[in-house]
Parts: structure tokens; C-alpha cells; sequence
DNA sequence: TCCAGTTGGACGTTTTTTGTCCCATTGAAT
DNA sequence: ATTCAATGGGACAAAAAACGTCCAACTGGA
């Protein structure tokens, strides 16, 4: 932050607050874009009528503008969105606050977004977007990369620009579907990211649950022992992590399966690993599917996990997470895990 | 104004009033200090309650602190103050206006100071604080400073820093009594330059209205002739500029002489010599004081008036003012003055 | 053609701001 | 030593602004 700006905000203290709220609304419209009022108030997470208010004055600021299929953001809107973009970060104090996480979790690189997207569903998409971004910088040298599922994930499949189709790319469905949501399963996922990109994408389907001897017997399956192969080629892996017990619980785990993560003391899950406070892992589902192992060869690795609830997850995933990790997260995530590590710093 | 300030202001408007008006009180405070709510709020021209309010929260910021003797500025409050100097002109568009009127004028140099004196005392003050640091910076190569009367050269005086005092300074009244009060006479404001310098001062008295022959005596007289010689050698000359008719009544002249400046036309009066809307000298005082063309002969001319109602007095006077005048006004007289010349465009 | 979603308008209610006092103190001038 | 004008802080009713919450008319896509 430089002198000026400084003393602006000595003499305009609401100034800050201010420009944080207004950037996160035009930003909210730009990604969302065309949208009404009401379902902005929504997505944003403020009432109707303080977004009507704001809305008023960014169209009368030529910012946006206003047609009867909802709000769309001008192109000086864009301008200065980009041209702001530094400047809300620095006032949200998300820089420094990347430099600290990068220390505390041990990893190459941090990104923090504004906001809570606990609080605010917007902010998912914000995430994707920065994730989609970081990603694609990637496509150039890095060919095969392995996504896995969850609603995160997802989010960055929708983020993913159609830029020139680039059929030398590869995904790699990280996991079997793994009990849950299709829409939100790996397979599907790597599909998502292959359309939008124009690259090819490998799936991997295989039941849960299987016993010993068949899951044996699959692995050496031809289909099955060619996405192994893959995964040892992998250059990319794209993760979420997830709180252990709701995985759990949203994978309809047997009975079974959740004492073991109970009693193991399971905070996070991530590809199918679920890991305990300290970074151990305390189990595995048994499936096909990416080895941790092969994780770590990989020469890039975004890990992506957003809002507050999820704080503590992560906290528990990067205590023997990759380093040449790149963890994109949101305020409010950030926010807990330095008051977590604050306080056990006590 | 850089791009991040323009994307700022785009997205926060009410921004620009609201900083401009909170520096113009801190400012104030700064000028005046240590001041009270009751007092500032007449001398900057705001209710009592808005000025409380703002100065609550220039309390809470740090930057002014609040004494039973009055108000004063903080060491943070000075920083402040200087760091948004240059951003504030910017934002009012003041050194757009002084690029503008010195072309306009013909001059070398114009320093305009926000706000308008005539509807805010405390401008004065700025004025001649600006003023004063103008011409301090000249003491190092210039010695011999003629200056004029009137309340605005009054109000330079009073901001003349007491720096370490030079002896070699020597302030020369560019005119006698000319009926004015005492306080805003020219010799009385030369003495005060000098006290606050350490310099020395000659002044000039010589009774107003003498006819011609006492005059052509007195001009003989060796005191007399002592100060005219000065006057060639004056290196700088300081001078107000004043409206002809408000001069005239000021000064009680005879119905005679108002009827000259009346029939002639006069606007503008400066150093007891009254100029029509062209700038041709309509009448001149009859008194010992420095002439014109001594006037054109100074290196530094410090032509200094501020407030909307001085506005067409000021163009009067600079259709022949010699170039190297620097004006020091006000945003008031400015914005008047551009006002009035495109209007004369049309 | 219908329907979900949009904007713009309206209005009573709540919250904030504003104007205007008074009061106990203080510090400088008499 | 005493006055006295100026100070900050407190208080409060009135005015204004902001707010929450509806509704109506409209539109664009399914």
C-alpha cells in the first residue's frame, strides 16, 4: 500500500469497507451476469435493498447496466474491476495474509479471495475462477492432469474459459465415483474440464465397496491398470479437500467405515484419504484410483477449499501436503486457520 | 491523476467531496489550531454539528486531538495533510485551473488554493500561507521587497515563518497611507514582514489629497527622493489586487476622484492605480509610491487576491501585468474567472 | 403461450443525522 | 485573584435518510 492510499484511508476510514462492498457486488455481477436484483442479494449476501442502493449508483457510474434480463457489467465496469483488483486485495489485507499461510502450511504459493463462501455462494465461483486461471497457465507445458470431484471442483470446470481448443490436453479422473452426487464425481468432472478446454478426458468406473479378492482381481483389468499408468504420468493434480466426517457422510460410508474415521480422530479428506490432525493418514477407501505417492511426482498440485467451516481440514491436509502445492482458498478460510494456529501457538 | 485514483473515484463518488471537505477541516485546524467546534465551524463555513461529527472522527483517527483549549493536529494529522496535498488539488481540478488560467492571463505562474474566500474566512489564511512560502523562497537572491496594503497582504504577514532571521531583508512600502486603516496600510504591513524576518523596512508617509504643488515639494524632499530611488531597485514586489469601487469607499476618496473612476470605467486597483475591463490605467492616486514601470522592472511580481468577487477585478488588472507575475488565488476566483472569459468567447 | 425473473415504483417504519441547546471546565486576560 | 470568553461533552426533539417489503408492469426464453 502505498503513502497516498494510506492516508486516504486515515482520513476516509468507511472508505475501505465501502470499496470492498461495491467491488465484491460488480464483481458478483460480472460472473454472474445478467442477473436481477433479488437474485444478486442472494448470491451476494446482503438485503435487497442495500443491493438496489449500490446498484443505483454503480449504474449511474456507468459501471453496469440495467435491462430487463437483469444486470450486466460495461466494459469501463471491467476496467475498473481490473484496475482495482491489487488494490482490494491489499485493503483486505489478503496479501499479507497469503505470505503468512504460505510459511504456516509449508507450501510454494498461496491464493486468498475475498469474502466467506460459507457466507456468501458467490465466492465459490470467485474461487473457480482464480483456480480455472491458474490452471490454464499450466496448459502449456503440463498435458495430463488429474481432477478429482466435489462441488469445488466443479466450480472450476464452470470457470474454465473457452479459449482455443487444445486437444493435446488430458484429464484424468482422479477416483472412481465414489458414492457421490454425479454431477460432483470425478468422472464427471474430468469430462467438464475436457469439453471446456477441447482436450480428451480417461474415466474411471469402478463400484464401492468391493471385497478383497474382486478388487484384486479389477486391478488387473486392462482398462483399470492403463489409468494407473496414467496417474504415474500425471503432471497436474487439481483437488479439493473436504471436512472427514461430512465425505463420510456424503459418500454413504458404511458403518463400518465411519467408526474407523471416527475413532482415527479423521479432520480432512483428499482423494479418497482421509487424514487426522496432525497430517496422518488414519484411513483409505479402497478403490482404484491415485496413489498419494503419485500425487507427490506430480510437478504442480492445486489444492482448492474455501469458507470457515473448512479451516480446520485444511489445516490437517498440509501438515505432509506436496510442496510444490498451490492451495486457492477464500477470507474466511484463511482468516480461521490463523486464528487456529494462533491460538495453539498459546 | 493516476489510474487507480480515477478507478477509485468511479466506484466511490462521493469519495472526492468527503475527503476534500475533511482535509479543508484539518487543514483549517492546522491553520488556526488549537480552535474550537463553535469557532471552526464559522471560520470553515459548516454547521456546528457537521463539524463535530467530522472532528469525532479525526479524534478517533489519530489525527487531531481534542484539548480544553481547542483542537489541534497531530503529528499523524501533518502527515496526512501533506501526503493528500498534491491529491487534493488534483481532485478539485486546481492544477487543471492553473494551467488554464495562465495561459489565460499570460502569466508565468498561478497557485490556486481550494475553496472560495469569500465564502470561507479561513481561505485567506491559505492564501497567504501559500503566499508567504512563495515568497520565502525568493529571500535567498532577492533582498529588496516592496509590498502594498489590504487585508490580504495583512494575512501574508501573518504566515511569514519565523525562520532564522536574515538582517540583509529589507521590506519597502510601495505606497503612503492611502486613507486605509491603519492595520492595512502599506506601511504597516511592511513593518510586519519585517519583524517576522529579522529584515529591516522603510515606509512612506506622506498625507493623501495634496495639491499639486505640495506634492512636486515634497518630492524634493531628500526622505522622499531616499524612497523613490528604492523603488528602482526593488527586486520583488508583493501586491493585492482589489475591486475599484470597494477601493474608493475603503480609502473615503473625494467625490472628484470617484467620479473619475466612476466615468472611466474602472474595475480593478492595484499599487493606487485603477484599471478599466481592458486594463488601461484610468486613474492614479497622486501620492509618492512606487510607479508601473518600477513595477515591470522587479524580477518576481507576487500578485496575490482571492474570492469569486475578485474575480473580474483580476482579469482587469492582468491584461498588462508584466509576465513574470505570479498569482496566488483561490478556487473561487478561478472557477469566476474561467466562467467569465467563456462567456466573453461566445 | 406461459412463466420465472426482471426493473421501477411506492410507502410505512426504523435508524441516522441534524440543529440547538445547556453545562461544567479551563486557561488566558484583567 | 477574579473574571470571562471559549472549550469539549452531553442531551434531545425534529428532520431526513435509509431500510424492509411489498406490488405492478414487463420481457425474454422455454
Amino acid at each position: 500500500m502505498d503513502a497516498l492510499s494510506a492516508a486516504q484511508q486515515k482520513l476516509m476510514p468507511e472508505m475501505s469497507e465501502l470499496l470492498k462492498k461495491r467491488y465484491q457486488i460488480l464483481q458478483t455481477i460480472n460472473l454472474e451476469q445478467p442477473i436481477g436484483r433479488r437474485t444478486l442479494s442472494e448470491v451476494a449476501g446482503a438485503t435487497e435493498r442495500e443491493i438496489r442502493k449500490e446498484t443505483d449508483l454503480l449504474r449511474n457510474q456507468q459501471l453496469i447496466e440495467m435491462k430487463t434480463a437483469g444486470m450486466t457489467v460495461t466494459s469501463q465496469g471491467l476496467e475498473v474491476l481490473e484496475e482495482l483488483k491489487v488494490f482490494v486485495r491489499e485493503l483486505s489485507g489478503l496479501t499479507d495474509m497469503e505470505i503468512q499461510l504460505q510459511s504456516i502450511l509449508g507450501i510454494s504459493k498461496v491464493v486468498i479471495l475475498p469474502q466467506d463462501s460459507d457466507e456468501i455462494p458467490a465466492v465459490k465461483s470467485h474461487i473457480g475462477k482464480e483456480a480455472a486461471r491458474l490452471l490454464e497457465a499450466l496448459f502449456g507445458r503440463c498435458k495430463k492432469i488429474a481432477v478429482t470431484g466435489g462441488s469445488t471442483m466443479a466450480a472450476i470446470s464452470k470457470e474454465l474459459s473457452i479459449g482455443k481448443p487444445d486437444r493435446t490436453l488430458q484429464f484424468i479422473a482422479a477416483r472412481g465415483g465414489l458414492g457421490e452426487d454425479v454431477l460432483h464425481q470425478a468422472n464427471t468432472i474430468a469430462a467438464a474440464f475436457a469439453e471446456k478446454t477441447g482436450g480428451s478426458f480417461k474415466t474411471l468406473y469402478l463400484p464401492d465397496h468391493l471385497s478383497a479378492e474382486a478388487f484384486a482381481m479389477m486391478m488387473k483389468e486392462p482398462v483399470i491398470k492403463e489409468m494407473m499408468d496414467l496417474y504415474d504420468q500425471t503432471d497436474v493434480v487439481v483437488h479439493g479437500i473436504g471436512n472427514a466426517e461430512e465425505m463420510a457422510v456424503r459418500r454413504h460410508s458404511s458403518l463400518e467405515e465411519v467408526e474407523k474415521i471416527r475413532s482415527g480422530g479423521a479432520v480432512s479428506e483428499a482423494f479418497g484419504y482421509y487424514f487426522d490432525k496432525d497430517g496422518k493418514i488414519v484411513y483409505r477407501i479402497r478403490t482404484a484410483g491415485i496413489q498419494l505417492e503419485q500425487v507427490q511426482k506430480a510437478s504442480t498440485i492445486l489444492a482448492v477449499a474455501g469458507g470457515g467451516s473448512k479451516a480446520r481440514a485444511i489445516l490437517s491436509y498440509f501438515n505432509n501436503a506436496p510442496t510444490p502445492t498451490v492451495l486457492i482458498t477464500d477470507e474466511g478460510a484463511a482468516r480461521k486457520i490463523l486464528e487456529l494456529t494462533k491460538k495453539l501457538e498459546e
